[in-house]
RNA sequence: GCGACGGUCGUCCAGUUUGGUCUAGGACAUCAGAUUGCCAAUCUGGUAACCCGGGUUCAAAUCCCGGCCGUCGCACCA
């Protein structure tokens, strides 16, 4: 079996995702659920994102709602470009890209936003037929990736978001004034985002509802490389890749123009560092800088942190710097004045943007923990980081007697509030040890004959298997210490 | 969305060719009990599935049609 099929049985076997509406055979494609493990998971990796990154540059988090009104997505240019011209050859009923189609059969260039009687004559004129069979093409119909949603009574008309950063441009001005930010402002969202994918597929790689973890930093175009902060960051190393591989400090990309200004790098290296505590292997990510044509619409300068998996490399943060693009539409649109004041300047700040797929990095972060110990009967480890496992220790009584579990009542008490604790007391002791490291618990403690005598507990360890004897009363101080910090476990 | 192939307990698989003996079998997992007492032990017992809808037939897991989902290829993927 692949490693992507392992992971997919681990995750339904052990509740961490799972098909949604699965009860009913018109469930369709593109939509997941958490499962108690994987919300523990992902609450933790959430965590994880606030503390490196929200909390670490002073940035502010919002929520904003899921569905927006419709002149918001016309300002930010959804409604129009989020949208393929699609026809459908009428004799085999295959159906095709419009615009790439005309492009490739009659060498014409077809802009993607061509009104859709345009693209219909441009077929006409150029004699264009399904590719496939010859048949004759229907007319050019508007697929648009947004879900379209109806409010009230009167059917107004509004969407669901496609990505979680518009409510955070929407809510700039007042964010920026109750909370007297000033540039250059990181502002926050994790949230649900909506996208009507033609062919969702692979689990959490490519879903129709989604979260993500958005961060837009507002700077002033002018100070793209007066950050004394950037000094912080300096040294760490980015991996560069654009056909071969290139590792770099942050300083030395700003000297090769690799990095077009310090924002940009500082903002990079420390999505980099929080990418380092999650346990996905350094030397299997980089950061790709985009070419013109794979971009999107809004976007000057893009990288995409990328990931490799099983079954290939995975984008996992979308980086671009949307200039004023955003801003600047909402304003107009708005008929608003979105500009600032940055030290008595006035100024309508730019954006840097670090878009992050969560259900993405919670796949990856999965399957880079994986991992199968050919030394002991092939037992299945899920070497996850302390502090992103969803149990972070199990209490087993060995035997399973009353003095026992009354000993294990009185430990799960102490630390069962600060803790994810699994108790366990059925079947031996060596298959609950096993059910518990495979789904990544770096911690087991057995209460056993010794603590009945002297209230001390067994520490054992998931990666060694190595065990230590503890008092029953510093198993708390224990747990702080090793899963808070940041240090390498035994 | 197109094409090919597929969908059976929580998971993996047998059964479908040739409709009946399938009241659907096994392994692992899971639950209860016994036993052991620090690394997936053993024994006994239990829970648990034919993707959905329609059709053919005396009879459908099995044949036919439609839908949904999955894998692969094509296309698509801010």
């Amino acid at each position: 079996m692949n490693t992507y099929d392992l992971i997919i049985q681990l995750a339904l076997e052990r509740g961490f995702y799972f098909p949604s509406s699965e009860l009913y055979a018109d469930a369709s494609a593109g939509f997941w659920e958490y499962g108690p493990n994987g919300v523990r998971m992902k609450n933790k990796f959430l965590d994880l994102w606030r503390r490196e990154l929200v909390r670490r540059d002073n940035m502010l988090e919002i929520d904003g709602s899921q569905i927006m009104s419709k002149s918001v997505f016309t300002a930010s240019g959804h409604l129009s470009n989020f949208t393929d011209p699609v026809v459908k050859c009428k004799k085999c009923s295959s159906s095709f890209r419009a615009d790439k189609l005309i492009q490739e059969v009659a060498n014409v260039e077809v802009p993607e936003r061509l009104a859709n009687e345009f693209v219909d004559n441009l077929i006409k004129e150029n004699n264009v037929t399904c590719p496939l069979c010859k048949g004759e093409l229907s007319n050019a119909e508007r697929f648009n990736m947004m879900f379209k949603i109806e409010i009230g009574p009167d059917h107004d008309e509004a969407y669901l978001r496609p990505e979680t950063c518009q409510s955070i441009f929407v809510d700039f001005s007042r964010i920026y004034k109750v909370s007297r930010g000033k540039l250059p402002l990181g502002i926050a969202q994790i949230g649900k985002s909506f996208r009507n994918e033609i062919s969702p597929r692979q689990g959490l790689l490519r879903l129709r509802e989604f979260y993500q973890a958005e961060i837009e930093v507002f700077c002033n175009p002018s100070k793209l490389n007066d950050l004394s902060k950037f000094d912080d960051v300096k040294d760490t190393l980015l991996r560069f890749y654009d056909g071969h591989y290139l590792e770099l400090s942050v300083q030395e990309a700003l000297d090769r123009n690799i990095l077009p200004n310090k924002l940009v790098g500082y903002y990079l290296a420390l999505l980099v560092e929080f990418f380092e505590k999650t346990g996905i292997d350094k030397k299997r990510t980089r950061l790709r800088r985009l070419s013109d044509d794979e971009k999107a619409f809004y976007s000057t300068v893009a990288f995409d942190f990328e990931v490799d998996t099983s079954i290939g490399w995975l984008e996992l943060v979308a980086c671009n710097y949307r200039s004023d693009y955003d801003l600047k539409s909402h304003s107009v649109t708005s008929k608003t004045n979105l500009e600032v004041m940055d030290e008595e300047v006035k100024v309508l700040p730019h954006v840097f943007e670090l878009s992050l797929g969560v259900d993405r990095c919670i796949y990856s972060i999965i399957e880079h923990s994986y991992f199968v110990d050919r030394e002991n009967e092939d037992r299945a480890v899920l070497k996850l980081r302390p502090y992103l496992s969803p149990i972070h220790a199990g209490v087993l009584p060995l035997l399973k007697k009353p003095e026992f579990k009354k000993k294990s009542n009185k430990l799960v008490t102490l630390i069962q509030k600060d803790f994810d604790i699994f108790y366990d007391e059925a079947g031996s002791i060596g298959r609950r040890y096993r059910r518990l490291e495979e789904i990544g618990t770096p911690f087991a403690f057995t209460i056993d004959h010794q603590t009945l005598e002297d209230d001390s507990i067994t520490v054992r360890y998931r990666d060694s298997m190595k065990q230590e004897r503890i008092r029953i009363e510093d198993a708390s101080s224990f747990l702080f210490a090793n899963i808070y910090s940041y240090e390498k476990m035994q």
